[in-house]
DNA sequence: CGAGTGGTGTGAATCGATTCATGACAGGGT
DNA sequence: ACCCTGTCATGAATCGATTCACACCACTCG
């Protein structure tokens, strides 16, 4: 493979200047039409693609967006991913896909890479409850758009789902199947999200004027299915065994689910089960899961708008804002209330 | 926010020539001790941060190696990617994840990107069948390693899991069980994964003294859990009904699962199922799922470092390898043997 | 006829880091 | 005193595309 070639070769190919053929490329208009139609025989000719690192150091920043999540084997994030992949597609702008694992040093470490590639902006699930990262971005002067997380202040755009009404629907629903002994399956009990949800969860207890103890407390380290099926065991050493459980996300449910179902307990005979997120494999789940739905999809589109707004040419007037959006809940079989209550 | 710090404005301020800088922050051995942490006190105090542009620019080509997968929403995938991620990083390499959704023209379009970003490399698991996309890469001077498909000729590496003996393994166990009516269900048949694995089923049952017709096969529009909710219906509508159905991929698997459930069917009781992958959610699934399992993080990582090792510093001598892993029968209880066979 | 106008094309400066031939200087050996 | 060697630092050239002030030409209009 010879060298590379570049925007000079192709010049002289066509008999024109550097000038010309970047103007053919970038502003097709300015060029004459037989001068144009020269300039592409060339490039075909020659196979010539542009360098972006060229076109980068020249305009100071990348045409790179980095979205940063918690979990990606979640598939929650995937969607998410997804919908942000495709509105900076449609901008033009490419997807740089990154995973912290949960982890605040990999987060730290992305930062780096990040601001060596000047990325045009980040969206992130902050894994750090500091706030550190965050503020390192700041420092660094990079954008960043909150995503699945609402932002505190005034320093950034965020789009997110109102985690304390999808925690109040999840209870109401429970309750309505008539269910008093109640037990949510949290993680990590720092994160935002879960915090959230389980005050949701008490506020709907209240409103059906039950007691804040109405609603046993299990935590697990993290929100995958192995901490699910932690939980479940831990579920079935409780007594009086609970009859409904409401977990922070699909993942933990679950794992829940498996456990319940390895030990003949009866989902949702025995205890329901209502999870958080409607992934795809909620309603796979050979008892399909009781979920509450977020926009998953909308919310990655949404926050990579808003970062190409804040980003864009006429970044001028641009004022953060703070997207919420809503849940819904998807009632399954995992949840139906029992027959004979 | 002012104008970035660049390398001129860390060597102005700690006295020095950029020449100076780059050698501190390349090859620290060969300036003074003195100078050197003078340097690096000015980069502190500045918050500089080298612009990978501009290296790039200079040096012809990024840091960076693109995967460009299938399906992203298959958790297989996404452990693939975490392995390759993990051997690129150790290399100092960023990765470029990018998801084909089994869609030639978003391959094809991905590709341009590859080539202005200047990539180092690719790992690619093809979804055009033409290999056009592959002729492409070749043509732009791109190093690729197939991931999860065997290179056919010598123009590049490959790493792959034996999908032929994975098939072979699957129904060797389902005949193992008594099972003889058996069922493939397999996605679009076009691609070699579905044909290999399929390949292997009909060799066992070749060696079992069965006929080739003994093997009904149907076939879905892609790999996903929604063919395979389609998939159990059809199997519902068939007479005499099969008692073993062996899935190209485990999301097939858990649509069939579920509509089978739905349908009061049981597994393994009525029908034997065992499907391909070994991804998270099949433990997961409230009849735990029988599987191949597929080394997914190892495939990962080996096709990482073999194309760190094709684009290498001491690139002379490397030689195209084709790595082929073995699978793994991982048996659950939704292929347990009827209790009366 | 000269000035003005609009449509095209030019080429040098620029972005920021790397690299390398070159130079400055100190210390040791003869 | 002189040369040699080794250690450090320098600064200009380079990578490839973009941009912009300017030049050039053909025409039109007064």
């Amino acid at each position: 493979m010879g060298r590379m070639v570049g925007i000079k070769d192709v010049a002289q190919r066509a008999g024109v200047s550097v000038g010309t053929v970047s103007n053919v490329i970038n502003r097709p208009e300015t060029v004459a039409r037989a001068t144009r139609e020269r300039v592409q025989a060339a490039i075909e000719l020659l196979g010539y693609v542009r360098s972006e690192s060229a076109r980068q150091l020249r305009a100071g920043r990348s045409r790179i967006i980095a979205l940063l999540v918690l979990d990606m084997a979640n598939p929650f994030f995937v969607d998410l991913a997804t919908g942000a992949e495709r509105a900076a597609r449609e901008a033009g702008l490419g997807v740089m896909l990154c995973n912290s694992a949960q982890d605040p040093a990999e987060e730290a470490e992305y930062l780096g890479l990040f601001a060596e590639q000047r990325v045009r902006g980040v969206l992130v699930t902050p894994a750090d409850p500091e706030g550190h990262t965050l503020r390192a971005f700041g420092r660094h002067g990079i954008p960043y758009v909150l995503v699945d997380r609402t932002a505190a202040g005034e320093e950034s755009c965020s789009v997110s789902v109102d985690d304390v009404e999808g925690g109040a629907l999840a209870v109401r629903h429970l309750l309505e199947g008539g269910h008093r002994g109640l037990v949510y399956v949290g993680g990590p009990p720092h994160l935002p999200q879960v915090q959230d949800r389980r005050e949701g969860a008490l506020g709907a207890l209240a409103e059906a004027g039950l007691p804040a103890g109405a609603l046993v407390r299990v935590d697990t380290e993290r929100l995958d299915v192995a901490s699910g099926r932690d939980a479940g065991a831990r579920l079935l050493g409780m007594s009086p065994r609970p009859t409904a459980v409401f977990c922070a996300n699909d993942l933990l449910a679950l794992g829940v689910l498996q456990t319940l179902f390895a030990a003949g307990v009866s989902v949702p005979g025995d205890i329901a089960l209502v999870g958080y997120d409607d992934i795809e494999f909620a309603a796979a789940a050979a008892v399909p899961l009781t979920s509450v739905r977020q926009p998953a999809h909308r919310m990655g589109r949404m926050a990579a708008e808003l970062l190409i707004e804040e980003t864009g040419e006429d970044a001028g007037r641009h004022e953060h804002r703070r997207v919420v959006l809503r849940p819904e809940l998807v009632v399954r079989a995992s949840s139906m209330p029992p027959r004979h209550p």
